[in-house]
DNA sequence: AATGTGACATACC
DNA sequence: TGGTATGCCACAT
């Protein structure tokens, strides 16, 4: 296990950075934290995300595609919609509607 | 050091 | 929409 490695932080940290009622992908968050091409990890730190002591909205971090790849990692597959839908995020056939309008990217939102 | 793995990204069918 | 294949890189064993 990771534990609390610090690449895992980070993921966790600008995971809870995403403004609510908007979405990122998980090679935003890669890039943002200069490992660009791994983004398979921020999905792997999610996977551990459940076991953190806060919270971390990983329903708000989906893929390239705004697909929410990640959903059957969640209590139930349907969650990650419930609560995307809840930030007032529509959701069809597992992708986000107008994901290009709700990205936020962190490169570009918290650059200084 | 080597091998296996993955909530990705991209390409192709 | 779905599947397969390849590249990628950090982490686990």
């Amino acid at each position: 296990m990771p534990l609390n490695k610090d690449f895992f932080k980070d993921v966790y940290d600008v995971a809870r950075l995403i403004p609510r009622g908007r979405v990122t992908s998980y090679g935003a968050i890669a890039k943002y934290l200069g490992i660009g091409r791994a983004s398979r990890m921020v999905g792997w730190a999610m996977n551990s995300a459940g076991s953190q002591k806060k919270h971390v909205p990983a329903h708000r971090v989906v893929n390239r595609n705004g697909m929410l790849s990640g959903k059957h990692h969640f209590s139930t597959p349907y969650m990650m919609q419930e609560l995307l839908e809840k930030e007032g995020i529509k959701v069809k056939k597992d992708k986000v509607v107008d994901f290009e309008k709700l990205f936020w990217d962190p490169a570009k939102e918290l650059k200084l």
